[in-house]
Formats: C-alpha cells, structure tokens, sequence
DNA sequence: TTAGGGTTAG
C-alpha cells in the first residue's frame, strides 16, 4: 500500500471508531439511527483529519437517507469548510440551513465571523456581529475576540480597541483568550502604557493572564529599542506574582537578546541559574544569538565569544552542541 | 455533539 494509501485507511479505521463509539454502526448502510451526536462527531473527525470529501458525502449520504440535519449538524458542517479557508461553500451551507428553517445560533454565527476572518474579509465578520444582534442571538466573548485577534494580527490597533469598547460597552465580559489577544497587539505596535493598562483591567476583574500571555508579550516585545518594554511587563509579572518556569526565562533571554540587551542577558542567564532551572539548547541558541547581532563580532575571533561566555559559566561543550543543532555556524560564517 | 488565542535561537 502506498504511504498515502495508508495515512488514509488509518484515518478512515479512526472515523470509524468515533462512529462506533457514538453508536453508529458504519458498516451498514441502512436502518442507521442518526441523530446530531452522532452527525457532528462524524463531520467534525473528517475536518479534523482534513478528509473534507468524506465530510461532504456523509453530509449528502445523511441527507439522501431522510434525516434532517439540526443546528449542531450544520454548525460542525460550516466548521469544517470555515477553517479549510473555502468560505464560499461555508456560506452554501448557511444557506441551505436558512432554506431550511433550520435555528441558527450563537455557535452558527461565531463560525461564521470565524469564517469571514480566517480569509481575510474583517469588516464582514464585523458585520455578521450586527446581524446576529439583530436577530436576538446575542455575541458572546468567542465572538468578540474572534474579530478582536483578527484585527490583532493584521496590526489594526484603531479597530481592534474599537471592537474592544464595543463589547465592553455592551456588557459582554472579556477572558483571558479577549485579553491576550489584545495585549499581544498592542506589544506589537509598541503601546506599552496601553499593554500596563490592559494588565490592570485584567486584574480588577479577576482575570489573570496565563504563562503563554507572558511569553506572547515577552515575544512581540523583542526587537530592537523596545528593552523598556520587556523591562516593563518583567515588572509586572513580578508584581503579578507570577511564577517564571524554564520557558520564560528562555523567553526572556530572547527578547532581551533580540532587544540587543546583553546586560541583561546575562542577569537572566545568571537568574535562571540562581533559581535552579538547567538551561537547554534553546537557553544556549538564545545566547548564541544575542552575541551574533553584535556586527563587530565574528567567529572565529573568539576572544569575545570566551569573555561572554566564560564570565557567565557557560559550558563550552553546550554551546557547540547548540551550534550544531541550530546550524548557527552555517548561519554565521558566512 | 459544534465556536475564539497564545509558548523561546535565525
């Protein structure tokens, strides 16, 4: 059997399991009892699995046997083609559970904005918003910040902060996920009096921003001239009380690394140590390339490279290692 | 049974 072959017959054994398991025998091909466990479970394994064909025909195949699919059938239908990104036969499909009178709900909506977002078209997903309003299904949190992290990450701050007000102004509450998403923007367009502001607002109401929020703020606070920043949320994770594990001490060597900071660097590489955390591979890439944005440095004059690195205990063999790994001296002699 | 985000080198 060809590999192909293969990875498909797995995946269709896997349907098939998640069939038997809801109770759908799918070796028979009449009398089956559907019902929208079982419908939902099916279509949603296939998007899962990318089988996007099988979903389309056990759709069809579901409809030809007479059974009526309900809002949870569609809602995991629009799922599967709103994430494949062929938005087009998404909104076939909430056509066709329209033409239906089949009730459309907050979930149905929110695949929908979902689905609007993931292609690109922002201000439609926005506009899906003011029709389900209309409609009397009120947005939710998922709602909001799937057009709030869209709007994020295509750098809109205008309209993100827009969105934003708007669902504080209606009384939906945001979450960590509203949060996050707003926080890892505003890092992004180098607001952090805003990114401050934010923290506090999550924590007057009892929100508390979780290990990847830090990093993502670490994150897109890492870039040239921005070391205030991630000076700035260091400060407030410390206020916040929150406990650094490996991974943020990793990120934060990286961020002030990419800030172009060795001084502190080392004082988190020094920290890290002091706290008990073994550095890793990352630990020493990150290094690595702390010293490689420096232009006057070079490779093969290792001078600079011992003093660094002899002055923060680090062990030679490590550091080569990581070199290998990260074909960082490739990379750099070149 | 269906819905949203984020995690370190370059």
């Amino acid at each position: 059997m060809e590999h192909e072959d293969w990875r498909k017959y797995k995946r269709t054994i896997e349907i098939f399991e998640k069939m038997r398991e809801t109770g759908l025998d799918p070796t028979l091909s009449k009398g089956l009892e559907f019902d929208e466990f079982t419908c939902s479970t099916v279509i949603s394994a296939c998007g899962r699995e990318g089988m996007l064909d099988e979903a389309r025909k056990f759709f069809a195949d579901l409809k030809l046997s007479g059974y009526r699919p309900g809002t949870v059938t569609y809602n995991s239908m629009i799922q599967v083609f709103g994430k494949s990104g062929v938005y087009v036969e998404t909104l076939n499909i909430l056509k066709e559970m329209k033409d239906n009178h089949c009730v459309l709900d907050v979930v149905t909506y929110n695949e929908v904005v979902a689905a609007y977002v993931r292609v690109g078209f922002h201000d439609e997903g926005v506009a899906v918003i003011h029709t389900m309003a209309s409609r009397g299904v009120t947005p939710n949190a998922i709602t909001y910040t799937t057009v709030i992290n869209a709007y994020g990450k295509a750098r809109n701050e205008d309209k993100t902060l827009k969105v934003f007000g708007q669902m504080k102004e209606l009384g939906c509450v945001s979450n960590v996920r509203t949060y996050s998403s707003v926080l890892a923007m505003l890092g992004k367009r180098s607001r952090p009096e805003d990114m401050i502001n934010i923290l506090h607002d999550m924590k007057l109401n009892g929100c508390l921003p979780e290990r990847a929020t830090w990093n993502t703020m670490l994150v897109v606070c890492g870039e040239e001239g921005k070391q205030k920043y991630v000076n700035q949320v260091l400060r407030e994770m410390k206020i916040s009380r929150y406990e650094p594990n490996k991974d943020t001490f990793n990120t934060l060597i990286s961020a002030y690394g990419r800030c172009g900071y060795e001084v502190d660097v080392a004082k988190m590489y020094g920290e890290m140590i002091m706290v008990g955390f073994t550095p890793c591979i990352t630990t020493y890439s990150a290094l690595l390339n702390t010293l490689a944005r420096r232009g006057d440095w070079n490779f093969h004059n290792k001078s600079y490279f011992l003093l660094v690195f002899q002055a923060l205990d680090v062990p030679m063999d490590r550091l080569v290692e990581a070199a290998d790994s990260a074909s960082w001296l490739t990379w750099k002699i070149k």
